[in-house]
DNA sequence: TCGCCTCTTTGATCCAGATCAAACTGGCGT
DNA sequence: ACGCCAGTTTGATCTGGATCAAAGAGGCGA
């Protein structure tokens, strides 16, 4: 219970955390952060682990150290669609409000930095700043919800695929996205299932596209690794 | 110039608006309430005109007082998708940020009550309450774009068109809901094309689908009037 | 090392919804 | 009243992706 010692005031378990920076942590004063910090505890999720059931009611919140997340709603005869994914240093959990009837479900070995409801709410009445960043990420979060919906209802099996790649891409190493275009691999950190359950595919045409991207030289997959060879093409065919 | 007369030290222009209550003027004190109205001004749109263009900056911000309101995104070869619906009294526009790459067009006639970017600002620097409301009803959105998600990547034509009806049943008459399922008419806000771009579909299947709930016995239909015949069944076609 | 189990790929066939093509309806301007 | 036009309906046909089926490909516990 030490881990409030300073480097300069700020907790040992915040000093290298991601969610100081672009997170909502970075509201937060240096003794704010220690208060939060006081009742923070940090948690590892295996893969396939559900940190909230469908409108299970929930009192605690987290932030996303490493790992990715999915969100999810399922129709009463089996039907999935992922409706959205969160990386690190995303914050989870609903403000102000049951959840929403969505499942969360790590979809990666997940690690959290969780906290209870209380100090969080107590934060919130006292900085006006945390309530603009969870603003701030929920104006973010919707314009992606959006962006899939796009994706989801327009786009060609193809396009679907490569939006998606691009996705990760970008998430796994954001300088990707330059003019360079210096190509990366990575690995898939869903299945194909879950891929085809974010954008509306089956198994077997998620898979028969990444064959295609791959024949066709805009990427190498080998099972969940992939390298993006031609950013550019695969931008492309993502559309705009 | 002298709508800041009272009713109890309440704005003209506001006394019977719905913003006041279920919007984000909610959030004002009177005095706060007289100050916005003062520089508030009340627009009519006709069907079809865009309040922004895609990614153009805005310096105004709204409440809808009536008529339906469309978001759209569009991919460069025409493909377009709905991608919301705003009704009174929601709030239009983007705090803290450039657009999103969004269209937003009237699809009804609308009526808004709009006020400079400035003021608005302003008003949320001094009422947490006003960026609580922004924050929830970015929330709303979030669960409904997911929503729509799950509706467009997961649903059947039928499952779809089921789904919409739901959605502007419950919007033009919130009383439906209940279990008496009463059953109401209305006029549809969106032409068969803006349906289609809503849910992922072409106009002819949209089409089709109205024909066979007609048909069956749900609803009945003649161009754009609706009327829901059996809320039960509608609401069962339409899934979870 | 083997056998099992999950995930993935590949192939053959099918079908819901797209596309193509007309005809129908109702409003609105002249 | 008429003609035009945007929106809608209906029919015939086509096809992208689903479904059905089966064979790889790892990984991992015994």
């Amino acid at each position: 219970m030490r881990q409030d010692i300073h480097t300069s005031g700020i907790p040992v378990l915040c000093v290298s955390c991601e969610a100081r920076h672009r997170g909502i942590c970075g509201a937060l004063e240096p003794i704010q952060l220690v208060e939060l910090a006081r009742a923070s505890t940090k948690h590892v999720l295996e893969e396939g682990a559900e940190l909230i059931g469908d409108a299970e009611p929930i009192d605690n919140y987290a932030n996303i150290l490493s790992g990715v997340v999915k969100l999810t709603k399922s129709l009463p005869d089996g039907r999935q669609q992922i409706v959205g994914l969160q990386f690190a240093p995303d914050f989870l959990g609903r403000p102000f409000s049951e959840e929403s009837a969505i499942g969360v479900e790590a979809a990666t070995p997940v690690s959290l930095c969780s906290f209870p409801r209380r100090t969080i709410q107590r934060l919130i009445e006292a900085t006006p700043g945390l309530e603009r960043r969870l603003l701030m990420q929920a104006l973010r979060e919707l314009d992606e919800a959006r962006g899939w919906m796009m994706t989801v209802g327009r786009k060609t099996a193809a396009e679907k695929v490569a939006s998606f790649l691009l996705l990760i891409a970008r998430n796994i190493d954001p300088t990707l996205d330059g003019e360079g275009a210096p190509a990366g691999a990575f690995d898939l950190p869903l299945t194909r299932a879950d891929i085809g359950d974010f954008l509306g595919l089956t198994i077997e045409t998620v898979s028969r596209q990444f064959t295609r991207l791959d024949r066709d030289g805009l990427i190498s997959v080998k099972g969940r690794r992939v390298e993006v060879l031609d950013m550019g093409r695969l931008a492309d065919l993502a559309g705009a």
